[in-house]
Parts: C-alpha cells; sequence; structure tokens
DNA sequence: GCGCTCTGAAGTAAT
DNA sequence: TTCAGAGCGC
C-alpha cells in the first residue's frame, strides 16, 4: 500500500479555489517590509531567514506559505513546516488560515517535529521492528524502566540514578546515535555501564513495541538513512520545507532535515542565534551558524526592524548581545522613538526586591508613574530559575496582589492524570506493562513489591503480558487472600473495558485513516448498550476505584486532583475514541487557562521565549545566579554565552518598560549569602539606563546609611564587597551624577508582643502569608480569622497585627 | 504492605 | 530551606 494513498486522497479534496489562484495577485505581499518581502519571495532554493526579536518573523513565515500555495508551487499536503511546540503550529495554522481566507485542514505535515515523527513512524514502523500501533512513552514510564535495567544489571542505583541514565541517552539520542552507532569514546559518565544499558534500553523498548520522545526523531532518521526508497518517496512528496526556530534544532533534527531537503533544497530556516538558548537541551547553535556551509547559495536574509520595543530597550539588548563571539550579526532597529529607559535598581536582598517589585506593579497600574497605567496582565516577571519565584508569590499573596505561575507540571503530567490515563491505555491495549505497573496498586490494593515481583516473574517465564501473568499467577493460586481478591477484581474490570472499547468486537487497527475519520464503532458494555468512551473513561474510573481514592483522600490536594480527574474526561469530548485521545495527549501538553482577573506573570526566562508584555521585570540579576554558575562551571565560555543569550531575549520581551534588579544578599538553600552585581548588568550601555535609587540602602552617606533593622547574620553577608564591583561602582557614579533622589524612609520597627493579644472581635487584622481579615473568635492566644483572600483560619495571635500596621510586619 | 522519619541534593524543559 | 526518595518500624 502505498503511503501516500490519505494524502492522495486528500488531493482531490483540496478546493479549486485554493489552487487555482497563481494568476491573481498577492495583496499579503504589501503588508511586508522590503526585508520580509524578499524572505516571502525568494521561494525556491535554500533560504535562512534571521529574524531577530519582535521583527515580525511569524508573520513572513506563514506569509510564505501563503504565498507556496497562492502561487501553485504546492498543494497544502505537499508542505512540511515544522516547528518545536505545538503552542507554535497552532498559532501557524490559525495564521495561515486568516491569509488565505478559509481553514487550512489541508495541510497535514504542519506540526512538531514529534508530531510529524510519530505519524510517519507509523507508517514504517515495521522497518525499525516496531508495530505501527507502538506507544509513546512518558518520562515516568521511562524512568521506571531504566530503574529495572540498571537493578537487573546489578548497578547500585543510588550512584547511578535512572535520571541520570535517561538524560545520558536522551543526550546520545539527541545527537542521533543508536545504540549500534555510538562512537566507542562515549561511554557516557555512568561507570562504562552506560552503553550497554542503552543497547538494552532500546530493546526492552522494542520488546514493549514503546518508543520514547527521542526514538521518534531517532528511528525515522534511521529509517531515512537505511531506505533510500523511502526517503525518495518523501524526498519527492515534500515539496518545500519550512523549519521554526532554527537555532533550536539538535543533530538528529538538523540531519532529519537535511535527508529530507536533499533533492531539490527547497528549505527554508527561520531562527535567531541570538536567541539559542536550550543548548544544555541539545540545541546546536552550530546549525544555523553552518547553514550556509550546508547550503551553499543560499539566500541569507536579515529581519531587523523591530516593531515590539522602544529603542532604548533594544539599544541595552543589543549592548548586552555584541559581548557575544560568533554571532552571524543583526543589528536591531526601530522606527518608533521615545520611551523610558531601561530600568536598573539594586536592593539589600531578595525579599525587599520582591516588596519593591510589588509596589511598583500597584504603582504601574495606577499610573501614577506619570505614564500610561499599566495593568498587571500587562506586566511579567522572568526569572533565571524557578525557586526565585517563591520570594514573589510570598510577597503577592501577603498584599493580595494576583499573579500566575507559567511552567510548573503541566496538566498532562500531574499524578492523577498519569494515572488516570495508564487506565484507559489499559483499557486499549491490555498488553501495556508500563500502564499496568503504573496502577496495580493504585488505588492501593495490597499488592505491594513483592506481589508485583512474582507477578513479573510470571509475565517473563511464560513470555506474555503482565496482565495475563497475573492471570496465570492467580489461576495457580499463587498469590492469596485480600491481594487476590483485588487483583481479580482489577483484572475483570481491564478485561470488560477493554471489550468496552472494541465495541461490536471491531478490531483495533492501526491505519490513520479510520482514526482520524472516527470509524470505530461505539464502545458497549459487554453484553450491553453501547455507550460513549466518555461515559466509559467515568466508568473506569469509578469502577476501578480511583475516584473514590481521591474522594477518601484527606490531603488538601485532593479536591484539586478530583477536579482534574474532571477536566480530563471533559477533554475527552474533542474526541472520538480513546485511542485517538491517547495518541494526541502523548504528544501534546499544554492546558491554558483563562480568567477574568487582570494577573502579573511569573515565570522562568526561558519559557518567556517568543512572547512580549508591555512592562518587564527581571530580577535576580546577580553573578552566580545570572549568569549561572553551574551554566558557567558546565560548558565555560560557551555556557556564558547562552546565559547572555538569555539576557538578551529578557531585554527583548520588553515593549514600554524593562526594569532590571538584584540583590545584593539572598538566602539560598537557607544560608545567607551576598553576591556581585551580575556581569551583564556592566554591558548595558549606560545611555540607555535609569538606574533608580534602591530604597534604604543609600540613605544620608554612601554606606553609612540608615539601614533597616537586620540579623548579624545579614549584617556579616552585606559586608562582601558588595561596593568595589564595577557595575556597583557604575551605579554610584551614575546615581550621583543625576542627583539622587531621596530615599524612602527606612523602617525601624519593634513590635510590642504583649500587645499583640489585644485583639478585639472584628477587628480588622493582618497575616504574612494569609494577608488581610477580621477577627471571629478568640480563644486564648489563638484568634479565629475569616481572610479575605484565605478563608477562615486559626493563627496564633503573634503572627497578627493589626490591618493598619500591615506595613510593618517585620517576620 | 503501609506510613513515617531521616538524609541528601538542589537548573532551565518541549515533545 | 524544601522536597523527594530510601529505609525502618508496626
Amino acid at each position: 500500500m502505498s503511503s501516500f494513498d490519505d494524502s492522495e486522497a486528500f488531493e482531490a479534496a483540496v478546493p479549486l479555489s485554493q489552487r487555482a489562484m497563481s494568476a491573481r495577485s498577492a495583496p499579503y505581499l504589501d503588508e511586508l517590509n522590503p526585508a520580509q518581502r524578499e524572505a516571502v519571495e525568494a521561494l525556491d532554493g535554500p533560504v535562512l531567514m534571521l529574524a531577530g526579536a519582535g521583527t515580525g518573523k511569524t508573520k513572513a513565515l506563514t506569509t510564505r506559505i501563503a504565498h507556496l500555495l497562492h502561487s501553485g508551487k504546492a498543494r497544502p499536503n505537499e508542505i512540511l513546516a515544522v516547528t518545536f511546540t505545538n503552542k507554535a503550529a497552532k498559532e501557524m495554522k490559525e495564521r495561515v488560515a486568516r491569509l488565505l481566507g478559509q481553514p487550512v485542514e489541508g495541510m497535514p505535515w504542519l506540526g512538531t517535529f514529534h508530531a510529524i515523527c510519530v505519524k510517519l513512524l507509523r507508517r514504517h514502523a515495521e522497518l525499525v521492528g516496531l508495530k505501527s500501533n507502538f506507544t509513546i512513552l512518558d518520562t515516568d514510564d521511562q524512568l521506571r524502566l531504566l530503574k529495572q535495567l540498571i537493578v537487573a544489571a546489578g548497578i547500585d542505583e543510588k550512584r547511578w540514578p535512572p535520571r541520570a541514565l535517561s538524560s545520558i541517552i536522551d543526550n546520545w539520542k539527541n545527537r542521533a546515535w543508536t545504540p549500534e552507532t555510538l562512537p566507542a569514546a562515549e561511554t557516557g559518565a555512568f561507570d562504562h555501564h552506560a552503553p550497554a544499558l542503552y543497547a538494552a534500553y532500546q530493546q526492552r523498548l522494542r520488546t514493549l513495541n514503546a518508543v520514547d520522545f527521542g526514538d521518534l526523531l531517532l528511528h525515522v532518521v534511521t529509517i531515512f538513512q537505511k531506505h533510500d526508497d523511502v526517503l525518495e518517496q518523501y524526498q519527492r512528496w515534500f515539496r518545500y520545507i519550512l523549519v521554526d526556530e532554527y537555532q533550536d534544532t539538535n543533530v538528529a533534527q538538523y540531519l532529519w532535515l537535511r535527508l529530507l531537503a536533499g533533492g531539490h533544497k527547497n528549505i527554508c530556516c527561520v531562527g535567531d542565534d541570538d536567541q539559542s538558548i536550550y543548548g544544555w537541551r541539545g540545541a546546536e547553535v552550530g546549525n544555523i551558524l553552518r547553514f550556509e556551509k550546508d547550503f551553499p547559495g543560499a539566500t541569507v536574509v536579515r529581519l531587523e526592524q523591530n516593531y515590539r520595543s522602544t529603542a532604548h530597550i533594544l539599544a541595552a539588548a543589543s549592548g548586552v548581545i555584541e559581548a557575544n563571539q560568533g554571532r552571524l550579526g543583526k543589528t536591531l532597529w526601530t522606527a518608533a522613538d521615545g520611551g523610558e529607559k531601561v530600568r536598573l535598581i539594586g536592593h539589600w536582598d531578595g525579599e525587599e526586591e520582591a516588596r519593591w517589585i510589588g509596589d511598583e506593579l500597584e504603582a504601574m497600574g495606577q499610573g501614577t508613574r506619570g505614564q500610561r497605567p499599566i495593568g498587571l496582565d500587562e506586566c511579567a516577571i522572568l526569572v533565571r530559575a524557578s525557586h526565585q519565584m517563591r520570594a514573589f508569590e510570598d510577597r503577592f499573596l501577603t498584599i493580595g496582589l494576583p499573579y500566575k505561575v507559567i511552567g510548573g507540571p503541566r496538566f498532562y503530567e500531574r499524578m492523577e492524570i498519569r494515572d488516570a490515563m495508564a487506565y484507559f491505555r489499559l483499557a486499549v491495549s491490555t498488553d501495556d506493562d508500563l500502564a499496568f505497573e503504573r496502577i496495580v496498586n493504585t488505588p492501593k490494593r495490597g499488592l505491594g513489591d513483592k506481589a508485583q515481583q512474582k507477578i513479573q516473574v510470571a509475565a517473563r517465564a511464560n513470555g506474555v503480558s503482565l496482565v495475563e501473568g497475573a492471570r496465570i499467577l492467580l489461576a495457580a493460586k499463587e498469590i492469596s487472600g485480600k491481594g487476590a481478591k483485588s487483583l481479580a477484581e482489577l483484572l475483570d474490570g481491564i478485561e470488560r473495558w477493554h471489550t468496552a472499547v472494541l465495541g461490536a468486537a471491531q478490531p483495533v487497527t492501526d491505519d490513520d485513516a479510520v482514526i482520524e475519520e472516527g470509524l470505530f464503532i461505539a464502545p458497549r458494555m459487554p453484553g450491553g448498550k453501547p455507550i460513549s468512551h466518555i461515559e466509559l473513561a467515568e466508568i473506569i474510573l469509578e469502577e476501578s476505584g480511583y475516584t473514590a481514592h481521591w474522594q477518601n483522600d484527606k490531603t488538601p490536594e485532593a479536591p484539586g486532583r478530583l477536579e482534574n480527574l474532571k477536566e480530563l474526561v471533559k477533554a475527552l469530548e474533542s474526541f472520538e475514541n480513546l485511542q485517538g485521545f491517547l495518541e494526541h495527549v502523548a504528544l501534546i501538553m499544554d492546558n491554558e487557562s483563562d480568567d477574568a482577573e487582570a494577573r502579573v506573570t511569573l515565570m522562568t526566562l526561558h519559557a518567556a521565549k517568543g512572547l512580549e508584555f508591555p512592562a518587564v521585570f527581571l530580577p535576580g540579576w546577580e553573578d552566580g545566579l545570572f549568569p549561572s554558575q553551574r551554566a558557567m562551571d558546565e560548558s565555560g565560555l560557551k555556557g556564558l554565552e547562552e546565559e547572555r543569550r538569555l539576557a538578551y531575549v529578557g531585554i527583548t520581551r520588553a515593549e514600554e518598560v524593562c526594569t532590571i534588579s538584584f540583590a545584593a544578599n539572598r538566602r539560598i538553600y537557607g544560608q545567607w549569602q551576598s553576591a556581585l552585581p551580575s556581569r551583564f548588568i556592566d554591558e548595558l550601555p549606560e545611555a540607555h539606563v535609569d538606574v533608580l535609587t534602591p530604597p534604604g540602602l543609600y540613605g544620608g552617606g554612601f554606606g553609612a546609611a540608615a539601614q533597616p533593622v537586620r540579623s548579624d547574620l545579614q549584617e556579616k553577608a552585606s559586608r562582601a564587597d558588595v561596593y568595589n564591583s564595577p557595575g556597583w561602582k557604575r551605579m554610584q557614579a551614575r546615581g550621583q551624577a543625576r542627583g539622587m533622589s531621596q530615599p524612602r524612609e527606612t523602617r525601624n520597627v519593634v513590635i510590642d508582643l504583649d500587645a499583640v493579644s489585644s485583639f478585639g472581635l472584628g477587628d480588622r487584622v493582618f497575616h504574612k502569608k494569609f494577608g488581610y481579615g477580621a477577627v471571629t473568635a478568640i480563644e486564648g492566644d489563638k484568634l479565629e480569622i475569616a481572610f479575605e483572600r484565605a478563608g477562615v483560619k486559626k493563627v496564633v495571635a503573634k503572627f497578627i497585627v493589626p490591618a493598619a500596621n500591615a506595613d510593618d510586619v517585620p517576620f
């Protein structure tokens, strides 16, 4: 069967209007600037589009797709357009549709590297020893598998944790090394065991008919390398190739692209070497730096006109990035003038910094700075490491400032979601051993390590799946008592759900078309009437006892988890069946909840790439934290340069106001440490920076300032030579030259602890964590307080102050 | 088999 | 400091 059956079927379905447009003019071209237009119109041959931050990269890319279609160069299904994230793919789809004025269901090959590879691999799975209905492992499955292999190899899993092995293997896969092609010199710092474990792992995956994320690319590259006929098929089929964020590609992706573009070389790579921040994840900046060598005669277009930020912000960003070596070189410029300089401020410590930013956010909302009011939802705080977020969360909780954190555990990575998914996976295919392992004792069924080991042994001895092994074990009465009963129930359940998934004996098929067209017959409980896959999901969660498990759980997270389960079931609505859902979820992670309340966004610099905000705060610019000591230790100059690019990414997220700050002292792992301002601060061009006076730091004379009361420890930390660093001295000089504004009055607060028990019912009070509230009951030294944000809580009186003194809370 | 306590490590993260 | 995972006692 030809691999292109469904695509060819599609060809016939492409609306005529879409194919016969070439004769007409292309009005969308008029909306481009000269550089963008050049990048769009150079349709044939290799093109490198160097697109600086905020220069309309997506616009150029999507217009290029529209132009390819419009000019009749390619049909929608002959264009391969790859992105890194689902979000980017979705946005691209929407924007192409808008340009064309009609939906683009017809772009089956617009997607992430991984999504496209899944499609390719399902068609040619047998070429790498897999069946086309292979499962895609998540990180948890992967780690469990590796752990088993490490234990089986008799290696001390404490010295060599599965995580370490996993990252070594990921790294190798990123470089497109299979166990067979792994260079002998690569031992992976895992004693010399890693290569053998890698081979064992791949073997195990094959047995399980499973792949991990790295395999998706690796297997396809292997197929392309070993099977010329297959490769040529696709080289012909994908007439035009477009790649987004090319600077983020790893070796495997690079090879994949080079193989596919090998024939016609109609490849357009879009990227920005200055925004390459994923080297630690396997990305090779070299790929983009080398493009012209890989594709001689390539057209190189630079997009340098920035439509996002003020001139000061751009100049500051340029000043920083210029310190990097080996750039392809771009200079951003803007037609707009005016705007505020980049603001720079130093603080005593991390808490002070958080407090100041909190105040600043409130001031911005009021427009009290003499600028237009900037709402919370227009502001973002971008940090280097996620643990920096804590100080802000604490502060914002205290003052009741709404915030949202981007990042952290994603919906589909949460425990309860993974558990539920494992049940679904088992229902779809009962030989999914990893899913079985995950849920065999969740909820608790009295099947601990020992029972599970027996099942493993039985399964392996008979060469069957764990579910089968368990069945054999039960039949042989090798398991007894409570465990046996609950295991039997579980097995019955799995059998029943599986039958339901199969519906009226409809065979499971791996054919895309069948899945996509929803040709599955509705599931049906044994002997009963057909039910929807949504009902089936609910039944599974109910009968397995999983829902009850969380209902009986008394921990504060339990309600949230139940809520997530409901959401999961709801997510099923947009799919035809469980199979389609599982396929989708294996590759997709996002779960964006939109809410009405305006909130400031807290996220890492990495997460912020590609986004923009009117006001951006960049706290924690201290040497060691940013640039990160670890990055520099591990990767030397290369690491430092990547950190610098991160700084560049951070600054260029800002449209109107960019505020950089650092703290002289910070508590790290419970220890006070002092730090020097980041070397990147020295690299900010002075003409574009406005140094703000930090509250309480300067006082009447430098160094002798009336400083807030501090502990001895903090006092000691402050004596470090912060004040001798070049950055600090320059800040000093700038501040004095401009005439410093009056420092804010310092607080020297003494709280009379004896006086605090004198609260009365109804008093409005304040608590550091819970914020404002009213006293509803008094029991000795404990107060019951109805907090405005945190609800009713009992709190010891000494942690409470009258609301009027909220600012004075010293603890 | 389950749950509590101690110990050790601590980064950024999409698919 | 905080969190996860291992080990130990019931």
